[in-house]
DNA sequence: GTCTATACTTCGATAGAC
DNA sequence: GTCTATCGAAGTATAGAC
């Protein structure tokens, strides 16, 4: 059997996973320069070799914490996606905060880190993907005409809206936001009445 | 007169722009962690002590390059709400991608340095600003009712989408955008006609 | 299989030479 | 006023003890 040459903790140890909760909490609350061996140890309370132990590189580590977020992020969209409301749950979900600063940490850390740059996109990819799909025969059940509204279009402006206020609401930029949120909740009333609630 | 107790060389010493102009290429090619006094000098062909002798700390050198880059960002919007098709003007600046990378390193680095989340704040609050003002009285002069195409409203969802269309080409995922541009391309071309060239 | 003691590198910043 | 020699702290990763 061919194994990495420096990693040896076990996949589901639990200081493992201590240690990767760890990491997630640093890096929402203080941004990926705070995601250092050292730190992640005394957030999780360990000592600092336990790091290296159980990823290997501090690659391995933010891999781990961005492989394990994918699944959620992908999971939670498909509920979304299924729900009877599609649009709003969609809408709903682009407006947590924490998911931005997630993917802006992420993005950041792409820039330096290629393996990140490659599973990035992969993810990145594949929600799209899956949104696409989906979006497209949601709208076509509303009777809108793909040269009308189209799915792609419409997605990207979702995602990019929501990021973006998003965004700005954590430095404390409100500007103009209730004005596009009123806009843009009015138009996904128009197609699927009231909010779930 | 007061001034702060370390910070020696003056504002506009030869040396000091070699640094800024180092630490902004390191800051787009390799993100923002390259950013450190000895890579910076190093980029610049220096001693890595004049770093903290021409900026005191590297917060003050990571807001100088803020506020060199927020200056000129300031003024190419002015001039470009100047011309006389200002939307393609404004959606042509948007999806300049080092502009945008150097934005998401900045947000990135503002979760982590509260000097310099305020300044960018402030950058970002000046920049909607005006935007906003001036997309007022030019989608008046097209004739547009405020309540049917708010300025605020497509201030906003031009940013945003160009922005998140520049971050994921960086990441080289294009899964719908060229439906997305044909999209929004087609809705100023109504408006100003035939792109400036 | 799990963790610790430790090596080696690079960081930001200062004290003092020119 | 400008730059250099140097410090202590913190970074990742390894070699080896249990």
């Amino acid at each position: 059997m061919v194994t990495s040459p420096r990693r040896t903790g076990s996949p589901d140890a639990k200081t493992r996973q201590l240690l990767l909760d760890a990491a997630e909490r640093l890096l929402l609350r203080d941004g990926y320069t705070a995601v250092t061996g050292r730190n992640v140890a005394k957030e999780a309370g360990l000592r600092s070799q336990l790091v290296p132990y159980h990823f290997g590189t501090m690659d391995d580590l933010f891999l781990a914490v961005l492989r394990r977020r994918a699944e959620q992020g992908l999971e939670l969209q498909r509920q979304a996606l299924k729900t009877d409301r599609p649009l709003w749950a969609l809408w709903r979900m682009g407006t947590d905060t924490r998911v931005i600063v997630f993917g802006i940490e992420f993005i950041a850390l792409a820039n330096r880190r290629k393996a990140l740059r490659d599973e990035l996109a992969r993810y990145v990819e594949l929600l799209r993907n899956e949104q696409i799909a989906a979006l497209s025969s949601i709208l076509e059940g509303y009777g809108i005409p793909p040269d009308e509204a189209p799915p792609e279009v419409v997605m990207t402006m979702m995602r990019s809206v929501t990021g973006v206020l998003a965004i700005e609401e954590t430095l404390g930029v409100t500007l103009g936001h209730a004005k596009t949120v009123q806009f843009a909740e009015r138009y996904i009333r128009e197609l699927e009445g009231d909010p779930p609630e």
